[in-house]
DNA sequence: CTTTACCTTTACGTTAACGTAAAGGTAAAG
DNA sequence: CTTTACCTTTACGTTAACGTAAAGGTAAAG
């Protein structure tokens, strides 16, 4: 039982330590239907892709979206949309997705330039602050 | 009053339709001391320094950043910090947020792919599924 | 001088994403 | 057989980020 990421089922309680998340929260994302762990008895037993759905859903988080949307994202990894239409549909939202993702990746270069600058004003000002207490 | 974004100031209304928000977000903004605008009477006048912070809230609502974040973001842009304890603090922070901003970009990166593989067996689901429809 | 188009403040309402009890069940350890 | 450490459900509470009236002021146009 040492490595978790190893191991094929999970308890929720390993989960939120792996995750630094409470079970409260693991349960509220059931709820909104983004997991469906499998039960022994009562108990919740998660699986391996039960993990990989987390681990997307609190990706999703880093990157400002809402369950929701995390959801949309979930359903763009498997393959089991069988109908043509649901598949093209499927496909036009993975491109508009990839399209939001593009944006994403454009603001944050241009905030991490900005603040590149920044840092740099910032460390000119100190120096030239010690420079005026040093006389 | 053709080109807003030439204009030096703006009505509250000027920036919301520019920016594609309510009056209301502008002033919520305000509230939480994000904005500071100037007033003639009773009415608020928006400087170009206004409708930068407003980017700059929006950029980090794309973000996925909360307004306090956005409020910190701000602070890292202008530098009317003097005492250098201070300095150093900022200096500090906005080093932090790069390396936030990082691991957003590496996020981006895998989901990214991730997507592109979701695309490509999309396509080839729906190519299949055109194999059979026309037998 | 009355529309029309803005502007203002105040204040209550709403949704997402959980937090926080409360009340109870189970299984292994001592 | 009683802790201890988990697990469960139900349900009310909280915060952020606005939305949505309501009630009133102003200034230019017709």
């Amino acid at each position: 039982m040492r490595g978790p990421s190893v191991m094929s089922t999970y308890s929720i309680s390993d989960l939120a330590k792996e995750f630094d998340i409470t079970t409260r929260t693991i349960r509220f994302y059931e709820d909104k239907g983004l997991l469906s762990p499998s039960r022994r008895g009562q108990t919740r037993i998660y699986s391996a892709g039960d993990r990989t759905k987390l681990k997307l859903i609190l990706r999703g988080k880093r990157l400002g979206f809402s369950l929701e949307q995390s959801g949309e994202i979930i359903k763009m990894y498997d393959p089991s949309n069988n109908n043509e239409e649901q598949l093209t549909t499927l496909c036009e939202s993975i491109r508009k997705k990839r399209e939001q993702l593009k944006h994403q990746q454009h603001d944050i270069e241009i905030m991490m330039l900005d603040l590149q600058e920044s840092e740099e004003r910032c460390l000119a000002a100190i120096y030239k602050s010690q420079l005026v207490t040093s006389n």
